[in-house]
RNA sequence: GGGAGCUUAGCUCAGCUGGUUCAGAGCAUCUGCCUUACAAGCAGAGGGUCACUGGUUCGAAUCCAGUAGCUCCCA
């Protein structure tokens, strides 16, 4: 079987990827082995795969194949969130092109609508991820809307509210005029906009002809919701209008002007406009100075007739317009430029209007106090800790939670009323006219809440509705996976998403649902702007991966995450991966090449072998230790750098035979089987290349099932230190001498003899075949004595001098010895400083003292060597 | 305005409880190499007052305070 020179991987990915999954590799359930349980946070129905879906599911990948080679049951669960606003969005927009509105349907006709859109283009992203390499369990695919799902959410409700968490009341909610919806604190993003002051002129009642007062105001358009116009107590300037009332410009209504000391003297004219419907600080005034509310705009953000003018009008027309007749009306003192935040709705980007509606509230305060337990006892670990105290702050100033969303698209909120709007909680319709006897009320009329619920709700059951553990809290499968490993997400939806599963956990299990968070940052361009569709500046995940091929997408994208911090995304990193994964390609052509003969292995290769199984241990117990502490890229660079430095760099040019020469059996099974565990350590990785080599030939027949995604992962044994203490010399050795052949230009095909003058320890005559091997060498010969007319250098207090066929210039070794000589001289300095100082002596602990009078001792020796050697020259 | 965090090589980042694991890694750069596994490569090399200013200490990238700049969260 030929074999290409570079890695092709689409073909191994289709591949393999099919075959896993007809082997059943993805499935689990449950057995007597210890699980290993990772739901997926399900991804908006809607979505299509970006780079955040990109890094935050290769990292779930990673750990779970990890699992599974290590035996444990892994179960990864994957899914999707009806994501309410965003999808009925899409829904009406789809609608619309058809030249349907969403007024002229009933609820059921509407919903068919939806569904038959979920069901055509819902789950694109889940076929995505399946291009990633992700090792989901498809059968436990679960949708948040789906029947069980649903109930599972229903019950929820229900059961809060009978505990008496829910409730429903009046409040100023953040409304979406596009979605026509109220949205959570953590679903207004906010952004600094340019604005406009207008300063306005009101009438003052009951003066001379001309008393005005100014208010400055960025939304003229609310003036004829005023109810009051507020100054500071304490203003000088406007004590003059204590106890009067003005007249709202244009409409001519009469409001009283109080005094708060809320209104910021400095701000704009330090008259404030109140506008309890419009306002949230607004609103809160008026609560205190028992102010009427005037309501002028309509859901969709339009005036209604309550504005007496511009009925019908939109906001933001009816702010130019308003503008425009106080100018007319010489209203309008003057405008100016401002900047400030406003809040944008994160689904549909309409800008946030604080809005009082009717809503259902989730009572948090009593909630969230075992939340803030779990995180801060370490019950649940949050990686990395840094967001350990912004949990908390959060958690602890927790508001109550809006539930309700006035959508169709969602779990339908089991409320009913009657005739008379007096309302009961009930799972049916029959359990509420049973609940309305009860109560000695008539049934009469009876209507389900046209409001869902926030899908957070819904995804905050998640962890245990997959399992159908809220439904059925004893089945087979939520004892088993519940509480769940890791959770792998982002720090944005710390809050609304991992808290809340907190809660419900606890709520239902007196558990939390996983054990350990960890959190990604968010993906970057090199500019360190957030990708986003509208920048453009975000690569498609799936073209990124035919270009450079999974594993070396998967590669790039953990080479620059460390957990929790934001990753400047480059596709130099994928040229990375893909280069990486061609070093693997290319070292195993170099293997299969190999001739075997019925040789005896040579010392050397017995040493390169022994060396590296210690080199492997060492770097194994390195990575479990970064992947203990979810550190995977580190782990990652460690894999790395001992397949590509230690493995191929020095392992396999020591094995390599001398050019169409056989290998002995011997090294070539050791070698074969260092493969074999390397493919495994890189599988969590790069799934694709290990298991197509895994696969090759090479290795023999493989049984059906034997493949490297359920291979045992290898265990780090012991490591022996002074092997590695002594290759890491042979290393420096091997080093220096190409140093020199490069620093004096000489092409690496000049072999140069090596004389060696050791005083150490180490028996350098195990190693002559290597270092001749590894740089060139002609022949290496053992001396006691200076050697002349050779260059030198030194590792350790060991001597080595290579002679130099033709011109060894003398002036540039002597300048080389010297320099080294004076660097040595001030680092003795230093610690001869250090050591003459008594109170480090009597302070410092005593092996540092003990260690700064060794590497004295190795200064003195090693400057007395070099000075010889500068004497000889 | 309140809270959290960041600033180390050209870039992206490690650096735990202060002391040879203290100035590191990968990439990029530069210099040699078309050495029959790999130029998507091989062998070398250069590069940093650890943001700034003080303090604590025998000793500070590391601990403390202040300053500047940046980021995020909440108002």
């Amino acid at each position: 079987m030929s074999i290409t020179k570079t890695y092709n991987p689409r073909e191994a990915e289709d591949k393999w990827y099919t075959y896993w999954q007809k082997q059943g590799f993805f499935r689990s359930v449950p057995d007597e082995r210890e699980p290993y349980t990772i739901v997926m946070p399900p991804p908006n129905v809607t979505g299509v795969l970006h780079m955040g879906h990109m890094l935050n599911n290769t990292i779930q990948d990673v750990l779970i194949r990890r699992a599974r080679m290590q035996g444990k049951n892994a179960c990864w669960v994957p899914g999707t969130d009806h994501a309410s606003i965003a999808t009925e969005a899409k829904v009406v927009a789809m609608l619309k092109d058809k030249g349907i509105s969403k007024k002229d349907l009933t609820r059921e006709q509407f919903l068919n609508y939806a569904w038959e859109w979920k069901e055509k283009y819902g789950g694109i992203i889940l076929k995505q991820l399946e291009k990633l390499g992700a090792s989901c369990d498809w059968e436990r695919t679960r949708f948040t809307m789906e029947p069980d799902l649903s109930d599972a959410v229903i019950d929820t409700f229900i059961r809060l509210y009978r505990k008496g968490y829910i409730y429903r009341g009046v409040r100023m909610v953040n409304w979406d005029p596009q979605g026509r919806t109220a949205v959570s604190d953590e679903e207004v993003i906010r952004r600094e906009v340019n604005q406009t002051l207008y300063y306005v002129r009101y009438k003052v009642k009951d003066t001379e002809e001309d008393t005005y007062l100014t208010i400055a105001t960025t939304r003229p358009e609310t003036i004829m919701a005023d109810t009051a116009v507020c100054i500071n107590p304490n203003d000088p300037r406007y004590a003059h209008l204590k106890g009067k009332s003005a007249i709202v410009p244009l409409i001519n209504r009469e409001i009283p002007i109080i005094e708060d000391a809320y209104v910021d003297m400095e701000f704009g004219t330090g008259c404030l406009k109140v506008t309890p419907a419009h306002d949230l600080n607004d609103y809160e005034l008026g609560l205190k100075h028992n102010l009427e509310v005037i309501d002028i705009l309509n859901e969709d953000g339009t005036l209604n007739e309550k504005a007496q003018i511009l009925v019908g009008e939109d906001r933001f027309k009816a702010r130019k317009a308003v503008a425009k007749l106080l100018d007319e009306a010489g209203q309008l003192e003057k405008t100016e430029p401002y900047k400030s935040q406003v809040g944008f709705s994160e689904r549909t980007d309409a800008a946030i209007e604080p809005r009082l509606s009717m809503q259902w509230f989730c009572r948090m305060s009593e909630l969230a106090k075992p939340a803030v337990d779990y995180i801060l006892n370490g019950e649940v670990r949050l990686i990395p800790d840094k967001f350990i105290s912004t949990y908390r702050h959060w958690m602890e100033n927790i508001k109550d939670w809006t539930i309700s969303r006035q959508l169709w698209w969602g779990q339908r909120i089991p409320a009913w009323y009657n005739a008379r709007n007096e309302w009961v909680v009930a799972k049916t319709e029959d359990e509420a006219r049973a609940l309305f006897e009860a109560e000695g009320k008539s049934a009469e009329g009876i209507r389900q809440e046209d409001d869902v619920l926030d899908t957070w709700f819904s995804s905050g059951l998640w962890p245990m509705s997959v399992f159908d553990g809220v439904r059925h809290p004893d089945n087979a499968d939520i004892r088993y996976y519940y509480p769940t490993n890791d959770l792998v997400t982002a720090p944005e939806i710390l809050f609304f998403w991992v808290a809340r599963m907190i809660i419900f956990g606890h709520e239902y299990r007196a558990t939390p649902p996983f054990k350990n968070v960890y959190l990604t940052g968010i993906v970057r361009d090199k500019q360190g702007r957030k990708m986003s569709k509208q920048l453009g500046n975000s690569p498609d995940p799936i073209e990124l991966m035919e270009q450079y091929g999974t594993d070396g997408v998967r590669v790039g994208m953990l080479l620059s995450s460390p957990a929790g911090n934001d990753l400047m995304f480059d596709v130099a990193y994928c040229e990375q991966g893909r280069n990486f994964a061609n070093k693997i390609w290319n070292a195993f052509r170099l293997v299969k090449g190999w001739q075997v003969a019925d040789l005896p292995i040579s010392d050397a290769q017995r040493e390169a072998a022994y060396w590296f199984s210690n080199r492997f241990n060492q770097a194994l117990a390195e990575i479990d230790g970064h992947f203990a502490s979810y550190r995977i890229s580190d782990a990652l660079m460690t894999t790395y750098k001992l397949v590509w430095d230690d493995f191929c760099s020095w392992y396999l040019e020591l094995v390599k035979p001398a050019y169409q020469q056989p290998i002995a059996q011997e090294a070539f099974d050791a070698t074969k089987g260092f493969f074999e565990s390397v493919l495994k350590l890189i599988h969590p990785f790069m799934p694709f290349i290990s298991e197509e080599l895994w696969h090759d030939e090479l290795f023999g027949q493989r049984d059906e099932r034997d493949c490297c995604i359920v291979a045992e992962y290898p265990a780090a044994g012991p490591a022996d230190e002074r092997t590695l203490r002594e290759f890491c010399v042979f290393q420096q050795v091997v080093s220096e001498i190409r140093n020199v052949r490069n620093a004096k230009q000489l092409s690496p095909k000049v072999q140069l003899p090596l004389a060696i003058n050791a005083s150490s320890d180490i028996d350098y005559s195990r190693y002559t075949d290597s270092i001749q091997k590894m740089a060139n060498v002609s022949a290496i010969s053992f001396v006691r004595e200076k050697q002349t007319g050779a260059t030198s250098f030194l590792v350790g207090k060991d001597e080595f001098y290579v002679s130099i066929a033709e011109n060894i210039d003398v002036e540039a070794e002597k300048e080389r010895i010297t320099k080294e000589i004076e660097y040595l001289q001030g680092f003795l300095k230093s610690v001869n400083a250090k050591l003459a100082n008594e109170r480090f002596v009597q302070h410092a602990k005593p092996e540092i003292v003990t260690n700064e009078r060794n590497k004295k001792a190795d200064a003195e020796a090693k400057i007395v060597l070099l000075q010889k050697n500068l004497a000889s020259l």
